[in-house]
DNA sequence: AAGCGTTATATCCAATGATACATAACGCTT
DNA sequence: AAGCGTTATGTATCATTGGATATAACGCTT
């Protein structure tokens, strides 16, 4: 039921190495830990299941020199999660890289909307890398 | 057994519409059909199936106004595919804006590549949206 | 007429990815 | 001690995607 109601516009999705890169999804989720606090909150603010959100930032974590997420178990509030530095730089800078992008092609995309057929409608899917 | 061994750098993805966006493997199926006159052949030069190759095809000639594609069957060669003014307009379209991009956001790649992980080990999986 | 390589489909199955669910551990509050 | 919301995992199930395979139709060459 849920269709292709991904932001217009250019996405950028940066590979640094091998197995390692960061997109859209990433850097909505590691904004979303910021502004909540937890990882399961981040999760279910952005429906998307816990364990997803989870393996999401294990995998940021394993992957840079030091952690993206900090994650706390037990406590008051039962724990929680926020951004190291390098977690908010990294988000800020992918967000810079995004609006630049945006900002350069613009020209580009309107050429390309100029291009779409009329009728949008299911004729199939999308997605494909 | 095959590993990201995508292309490093930024890699983009023009969303235009619902259900209808372009990446680089839809470029990439493009430039192939371009070069070997075939879906078919299209498909095993870049290892894929014929399947995913005519379905993308049939994919991207519904979303534009016009084909990107245009097809034959039968004929001395058996038939063949080759691109319409239009696909190689998209093609060179979004090779422009992949280029444009790619240079624009350098300063930042390079900054972001100073904070990966020093061991390049498989310690989990990539890929998200 | 037979043969060919290709487009164009349908069907079935395997691989993958994501969700749902089920616990356990934790540490603070009451 | 009990309860809470959370992190942290494992397991099972479901959904989607992609591949393999089998035909059919086509139109040129021989």
């Amino acid at each position: 039921m849920k269709a292709g109601n991904k932001t217009l516009g250019p996405r950028l999705r940066v590979v640094l190495d091998t197995n390692v890169a960061i997109g859209p999804g990433q850097v909505d989720l590691l904004e979303a830990i910021a502004g909540t606090g937890s990882i399961s909150k981040a999760g279910r603010s952005m429906n998307m299941s816990y364990r997803r959100a989870w393996l999401l930032v294990q995998r940021m974590n394993a992957h840079f020199h030091s952690p993206l997420v900090e994650t706390a178990k037990g406590g008051n509030s039962g724990g929680g999660a926020r951004l190291t530095a390098l977690g908010e730089d990294i988000a800020a800078c992918y967000r810079q890289m995004e609006a630049r992008a945006a900002e350069v092609l613009e020209p580009e995309m309107e050429r390309l909307r100029g291009l779409l057929a009329s009728d949008t409608e299911d004729k199939a899917d999308s997605a494909a890398p």
